[in-house]
DNA sequence: AGCTATTGATAAAC
DNA sequence: TGTTTATCAATAGCT
């Protein structure tokens, strides 16, 4: 019920299983709260998120809904151990410290640590393990090259739209420039220090200084980045 | 969801009471199944059929909920309960908990599967332990292949010794043989059979059939495995 | 219990 | 976290 399937299967992505644990979530507590309306039913539901907070919904109150479990099982059960508890955790104790051994096991061989007692089988097994997870990490290792490059092309775009228009603006003051100084200066000196009018402002390389550098720059940064950089991201990525 | 919207509030008829319960109830414990599953998370469901029926589900078990539920009450309310030995075995599990998931957090990495979240140095860093560990088992490998091989060599060796000592008590039953012959059928029987005295058993190859199986089957095998199967050994490991 | 029309829940996107 | 929307899943009402 969604934009998609999904599979009931832990979901991997930590900002999505938190999103989906909220939603989920109110939608078993409120699930939990109309069965106990609709059918007349004393429900209880905890709930610890994988940060271990907890949520929890009784219809009357989860004292009640535990102690009446608690009795239920006492009856079910008609043994009333006294050391019930003790057992329970050592048996979990238990439990753990064998998976625990299992999978250091396991890490230890996947290291490539502890190797012997393995048939060639199951070494041509790990290997194979180890070569597609090796291929895993090299993907995402590479998407996240790949996105930084793209991140980092797309800076340079924005900065280089930025000079562009800091060059129009840079020529249009200088463009006002000649103009005051003619004003200022008049006509016979506008004949003696330029032969010609200047119209649109260029021409002007050698005699001022900001504007120049600008002008100089932009197109070596153009060519070599915009071209380059863009080329080599369309041929790697896509 | 069904063919007309309903109010919640409990449902007077009792028959479509028990069935909706029925139906609900079934529809909470699976979604808090899947609760558990898709995110993570430790769930405890209890119901308590208007008849008194119990029904749950625990993503672990029940007691370990109920467990945890009254533990963060007890923190929540700040109320320490000297319950020395339980809790001795609670610290046990929690700290065995906190281990197996730090491991399967790092099994999960290994295996490919959550790379999210981690830097692209995290990322090089298991690329060169993965790269480490590959190396690791296909050594073992090697070793193990080439351990079986030398192993099948000495076999090979030893059935070759037994061969040679087989064709030599065959022929020296043969000479035996011979002798009697001789001895059964006098002097004018030699000549005509045997040219020449056979002092070494040798030239025998077109009389007799165990002893001729033997003598062409040795050379072969001995060139064949001894000298190819030490050479490619010696180049592919040492 | 089994069948659908319909509502409700929620995955994905922002 | 909240909102929106397209989809899928749960289920109300029947049989």
């Amino acid at each position: 019920m969604g934009r998609g399937k999904i599979v009931i299967r832990r979901i991997d992505n930590t900002t999505s299983r938190q999103v989906t644990f909220s939603k989920r979530r109110n939608g078993l507590l409120k699930k939990a709260k109309e069965l106990g309306i609709l059918c007349d039913a004393e429900v209880g539901v905890m709930i610890f998120s994988s940060t271990g907070k907890l949520y929890e919904f009784a219809s009357n109150s989860m004292i009640s809904v535990i102690d009446r479990y608690n009795k239920a099982k006492e009856e079910e059960n008609q043994v009333p151990n006294p050391n019930c508890e003790i057992k329970f955790w050592q048996k979990e104790v238990t439990m753990l410290k064998q998976q625990l051994q299992i999978l250091q096991e396991s890490h230890r061989q996947i290291m490539g640590e502890e190797l012997s007692g393995l048939t060639i089988k199951d070494l041509q097994n790990l290997e194979n393990q180890l070569e597609m997870s090796l291929r895993g990490v090299r993907n995402k290792k590479d998407q996240l090259l790949i996105s930084d490059i793209q991140e980092l092309n797309h800076k340079r775009e924005l900065i280089h739209q930025e000079n562009l228009e800091l060059y129009k603006k840079a020529n249009l003051i200088r463009q006002e420039n000649i103009e005051l100084h003619k004003r200022v200066y008049g006509n016979g000196d506008t004949s003696a220090a330029n032969g010609a009018m200047l119209i649109e402002g260029e021409e002007m390389e050698d005699d001022s200084n900001g504007p120049i550098h600008l002008q100089l720059s932009l197109p070596q940064q153009q060519n070599h980045a915009s071209s380059g950089a863009v080329k080599l991201g369309r041929l790697q990525l896509y």
